[in-house]
Order: structure tokens, then sequence, then C-alpha cells
RNA sequence: CGGGGCGUUGCAUAGUCUGGCUAAUGCGCCUGCUUUGGGAGCAGGAGAUCGCAGGUUCGAAUCCUGCCGCCCCGACCA
């Protein structure tokens, strides 16, 4: 028997990095840029985020925050202010040295007036947001201050891959202000909760919340939490954090307030992102060697309705079937907004129409041709299904199951996504096992080690040279009991999963 | 930023070593005819200053120099 052919080439197991990019290239999500290591993001891709901001957005203000603005150049000296972030960012700085341009004697533009102060590009706000945090605040009165910024920020990344790493992302970027240690690191935890709730429900990503080890915090963090997603190559990503900033960049900027008792104090701060690496996350969770497969609820659409006109006499009637039941269906509310129905009725051949539709992912096509006309039916294939599975039904009872249908494929796309990540987490208490574990003839091998280790960097460099693993977290919601050192032997009160990640 | 590979039409490639007809082929695109419940067939057509800038030469996609960009593997990172 003869497979059939797909419409991703490589396959995943043949080249998965070299069939993520297809996806990403064949469901038209963005393509590479003609500047250095940015991407433009097509309609299709920014579809997927504006539903992501839409529902982050909804839950940022839900817990008590408020959108701001803040400016994309920074002064210099304002990152010199909190030497660990000084370390971290230092190098992946974009810098803005000269604020004209004058014709040269070749007739070419050259940079000149040089400014007094170089700024830069933010790759991130805490110091530009803590210095008005400083003027914002005086007494305990003003405390907490939660702010939520929707912005682009800048880090010159020296290999970049569209959505996973791009020298230019769009975040959002919360940071917060209080007058306690505990509500600060509270709040962090908080956030990251509400994180681990939008990835499970809205992406279908069964993330694992957790602690970084001190050596992954935030440049400038005194703590940092995580959610790790697998992907499908086992691989983890890192889909968001929250940080808990202590008083760093308190005392950095001076950010004080009076207490009750009429007490000097540093507000102790906080700060969590997520970016359009989220997108890459989706693809690398849900697709498949036909192309993207769209959770319905973060879909840019979640029907593609496609007209069957094999003669030009049928069209009348048959376009005339679609557009009424693009109005039913646009009378539909799912998950919070009116439902994306999508009417193809380019003057194309049906079968390259259908395969677009497959490669961008929409969740459900529905079409309409002479025969269904006749028959009083509509035909309906789901994107979690063989491209030529179809199922036929009276158009009152699509309208009436379409719902409860795009919740079912949205719930199969995470038991699917959790059944692949828990089948490939294992708990290893030795080390020949764990050097097993990640080492494979076969391109797609390992996944989420969850060890014991005592916490000596030591150790742990000769793992990380040996099987390019690298620490992912502490999770929180595993009940692992303590154990022995993987390496020593000493006593070790939690298990950290280790894995290879992007 | 280190090692390796590569830039030829919208996409994928041949041609480069050994300089020489009008830069070729497939897909895609446009037109016409035939098809039509599944990525159509035939015919015709449009589309490339061969990544950029210099140089060598009677002559450069091809040789030389510099720059830019992309991909893979490292180190770094959301």
């Amino acid at each position: 028997m003869n497979e059939r052919s797909y419409a991703i080439t490589p396959r995943r197991q043949e080249d998965y990095p070299q069939w993520y990019q297809e996806v990403v290239k064949a469901a038209d999500l963005a393509q590479n840029a003609p500047v250095r290591g940015c991407m433009v993001i097509k309609p299709w891709g920014y579809g997927i985020w504006e539903n992501i901001q839409k529902e982050l957005d909804v839950r940022f203000k839900a817990t008590g925050h408020k959108n701001a603005y803040f400016p994309l150049l920074i002064p210099l000296r304002f990152l010199e202010k909190e030497a660990k972030h000084v370390e971290g960012f230092a190098k992946e700085c974009a810098v803005v040295t000269h604020a004209r341009l004058e014709v040269n004697e070749h007739g070419r533009l050259v940079p000149a007036d040089p400014l007094e102060e170089p700024l830069i590009v933010r790759p991130t706000s805490e110091t530009i947001i803590g210095e008005m945090f400083s003027l914002w605040v005086q007494s305990y009165r003003d405390l907490p201050i939660l702010i939520n910024q929707w912005a682009n920020v800048v880090r010159w990344e020296l290999r970049p891959r569209l959505f996973l790493r791009t020298a230019e992302f769009l975040w959002q970027e919360g940071h917060t202000v209080h007058a306690t240690q505990a509500e600060a690191q509270q709040h962090a935890r908080k956030m990251l909760d509400v994180y681990t709730d939008f990835c499970r429900n809205f992406l279908a990503l069964p993330v694992i919340p957790g602690r970084k080890p001190p050596t992954e915090r935030f440049p400038g963090a005194d703590d940092t939490l995580t959610i790790e997603a697998m992907m499908q190559d086992r691989k983890a990503l890192q889909a968001g954090t929250s940080h808990f900033l202590g008083q760093h960049f308190s005392k950095a900027s001076n950010i004080q307030f009076l207490d009750a008792q009429g007490q000097q104090q540093y507000a102790w701060g906080t700060s969590w992102g997520m970016t359009t690496r989220l997108i890459g996350a989706l693809v690398m969770t849900h697709a498949d060697d036909d192309g993207m497969v769209l959770p319905p609820r973060i879909a840019p659409a979640q029907v593609v309705i496609l007209p069957i006109i094999p003669k030009a006499a049928d069209a009348p009637a048959v376009m005339e079937a679609c557009q009424a039941l693009k109005l039913r269906l646009e009378a539909l509310s799912y998950a919070g907004r009116p439902l994306g129905v999508e009417l193809d009725a380019r003057d194309l051949r049906s079968g390259p129409k259908t395969w677009e539709w497959i490669k961008k992912g929409i969740p459900i096509r529905i079409e309409i041709g002479p025969k269904d006309l006749e028959a009083g039916v509509v035909s309906l294939y789901r994107r979690d299904q063989e491209p030529k599975a179809r199922q036929t039904l009276s158009t009152d009872a699509l309208v009436g199951t379409l719902l409860d249908l795009l919740d079912a494929m949205q719930a199969g796309l995470l038991e699917k996504a959790q059944a692949l990540r828990d089948t490939h987490t294992v708990e290893i208490d030795d080390l020949a096992a764990l050097y097993a574990f990640f080492s494979s003839d076969t391109q797609i091998h390992g996944g989420f080690a969850a060890i014991h280790w005592n916490g000596d960097p030591a150790h742990w460099d000769r793992l990380a040279q040996d099987l390019k693993v690298s620490p992912r977290c502490f999770p929180f919601d595993r009940s692992y009991e303590p154990g022995k050192c993987i390496f020593t032997g000493e006593f070790s009160a939690e298990r950290m999963i280790v894995a290879r990640a992007y």
C-alpha cells in the first residue's frame, strides 16, 4: 500500500528544523525581512498574535493591571545602574549614536551629528520603567503599581530563527512594584499562573511551571519562574517567564516610599513577559506533516467555506448558499469573540485552494457544491483528521454542533500534546541512564529528565557539554520525593527537569 | 562571535573548477482551449542589470579583492 503524500517536505522525523521552517512558510505566518535577523509577520501569523494579545490583555486587566507605554530608546546610563543587568544585556544591545544623516562626497548617506550620550534600543524596559516608577511612588499608599506594556524590543541575537529568536520581537512586559517582599513574590507567582492557564486553555500547550536554578535567572532577578513546554522533537521551549526582582531595580532607580511607620523603604519589584515566540511554540507543538494545525481558540478564523463549482452554471446557487451559511456562522460566538469565518471565493481550482487552508491550519473546512445542495447537506473536514475524511450533515446540524466540535478539537490537541510530554518525561537516578536517554542515532530522542542534583556547577558543566542539555526548572506541580544527587549521592530535596532546549 | 556551506526570475535548481552563442530547466504567474467533488492537460506568453561594490580581461554568473545577507553546527538568549 502506498503511503499518501504530505504537504510539507521534509517530514518531521526526516529533518525537524527544516520542517519547522517549511511549515512557517507554507502556513504563510511570516517570512524573513530584508533586515538582519528580523521577520515580517504576515496577516495569518499576526492574526494569531492579535488573539494572544486580546486574551492575555483581558487576564492582565482582571488581575488589576493597566496598560501604559514607555520609550523605545533608553539612555545608556540607565542600563549601567544595575550590574547584573549590564552583564546580561550589554552584549546584545543595538545602540543609537547619531541623530542625523548627511550625503557624503560619493553621494552616500552617512551618520552625522553624534549624540552626547548614546541611546540603546530597549532589550527590556526595567530601567526606564523603574526610573518613572521612582517618580510615581512616594507613599505606601501609592503601592502596588501594576503596569503592563505591549511593545517591541530588540536583542541582537547571533543566530535568529523565525518566531523563536529574532532580533526584534513583539511581547508584553509586566512591571510591578509592591510594599512588601511577600506581596511581590506572590505576584510573580500569580502572573506565572496566569500564563500557565492561558497556555493550557487557549493555546493547548501543556506547560510545566517551575523555578529556574540560580544560574538561569534573569539578569537582575532574585528569582525567575518559568513555564516550560515540550516540542514534538522533545526539546524544551521556555514559553514565558515571571521574575521576582527583589529590590535590585528599586535601589538602582531609587524607588522609595514612606511606610505607615514613617520609614523610608525600597519597593519590591516583579517583571514578566510573553512574546511572539509563542507562535513558534504553537507550530512545534501542534503542526504536522501537512502544515499548521491551529487550536480553535487561537485561530484567526475557525472555519473556511469553500464553494465547489464544477460548472459555471452552478455558481449562483452555490455562492448564495455559501454566503447564507457564512452569515449564520458569524452570528455564533466562540471563545468570547464572534466566530471567525472565511469564504474563499477566489477563482482558483478547488484542489490547491483546499491544500492552502490545510497548510494554514484552519480548524474546519466546509465545502458546498451542487451535490450538497441537492442533498440538503454540507461537507465538513476537520484539520485534526485526514485531509479527505469527510462528514456530511445538514446546515442546521452544523450550526447546532459546531461550537462543541471546536471545543472537542481544542481538548484533543491539548491531550495529544500532553500525552507526548508525559511519555517523554522520566525520572532518572543513574548517570549512565541519563547519558543513554540523551544519546541516539535517530534525530528525535530524549525528552525531559527529572534528576536530583546537589547544585554544584562543576558536575553540571560536564553534563551540559556532553549532552547539550540545560537546567529547565524545579517544577511546582510535581510531587517528586527527595533523593540523592545523581553525581555525588548527597541528599537532594527536589528534582530538577533537564532537557535540550531552544 | 568561531567552524562549515551557500547567494543565478516569485520559489527550487543547472551552469562557476576549465571566462566566449540571445543565461537554461521545473514549479508558480498571465492568456486561450479542454477539463473539473479534490494539489489538471495542451498551446502560447511575461518575468533575471546572475547578493552588492571595485578590479583583471577584447570579453566575467564564471577569475581576484572587499563588503552584505542566508542556512547548518557551537557559545548566548524570550
